[in-house]
DNA sequence: TGGCAGTTGAGAATCATTGTCAAATCATCT
DNA sequence: AGATGATTTGACAATGATTCTCAACTGCCA
């Protein structure tokens, strides 16, 4: 994930209906421990009998990911992948094979970054920094 | 730039031939210190009077990133971007506007994953970690 | 100079992601 | 309930980056 949120959004007056495909969107992430892609998660939809459109899988996603519901980042295939996470900033160590993934914590990597990008003037910051590797599981 | 490299490559017999793209290529980004697009790099080839396909710069970037030439990583857009780095593993700062790169290094970071991803069991890694940003420049 | 593996480029093909827009839904107010 | 206006959806088109195809071309070396 990265540390810049977009807060503001000018119309903040926007309802934001949770609608029957937004609670199988997110019903599905919950019900994942996974980074999953976008297509992957509206075949998941499908197979339990649901129907959401992909389009709307993905408008669904990026709201979720807007809010802070979900982390997304990109697999080494540079696809998204989306997983909900917990709320504190954090890294992750995924499995390129499966997805497993582990929340990984790193304060000091944190200021490092920070101290690094202020020392060369650079402003507006966000980092990613994400392990990949085979998880026990995949041998 | 990720800290696994390819380097088996089973038909190591063949031979790679320093051709007239190849070394306009390896020009433009020599030429270079920012991270590019391969749009951009063909544009730029372009732009000098030079001739070279876009697949071929594809082609060629890629090569030179699996020889450890260039690193390529992926902005906050997903695309890919490159540009020829020192060989020492590094990770990057990168203006999000002009691309300025600055390299920087994080020997306790480094550690830092390896340990992470050693405890939790994860085997054949691999990290990502780039710092995006306004340059001082592009204010 | 001939032969050939390696290389190239134009254009087609993939593929993930986003845009379009009419139809469907929902919330709210008579 | 019925009308009304905003929001949401989905089928499908459109993008855009990257890869694939394959016939033509080239660098190398006997
Ligand atoms: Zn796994
Ligand atoms: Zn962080
Ligand atoms: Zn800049
Ligand atoms: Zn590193």
């Amino acid at each position: 994930m990265t540390s810049t949120e977009a807060q503001d959004d000018t119309a903040a007056r926007s309802t934001v209906r949770p609608t029957r495909q937004r609670r199988a969107v997110a019903a599905a992430l919950a019900g994942l421990d996974d980074f999953r892609s976008a297509q992957e998660i509206h075949d998941l939809i499908s197979q339990q009998g649901g129907s959401v459109g992909l389009a709307t899988v993905y408008r669904t996603l990026a709201a979720l990911a807007e809010a802070g519901e979900v982390d997304m980042l990109r697999n080494e295939d540079g696809e998204a992948v989306w997983r909900s996470c917990s709320d504190a900033h954090h890294h992750h160590l995924v499995c390129r094979t499966c997805g497993a993934t582990v929340e990984v914590e790193g304060p000091a990597v944190e200021r490092w970054t920070s101290a690094i990008a202020r020392e060369h003037g650079y402003a507006d910051l966000s980092h990613t920094l994400e392990i990949f590797g085979t998880c026990p599981r995949c041998v």
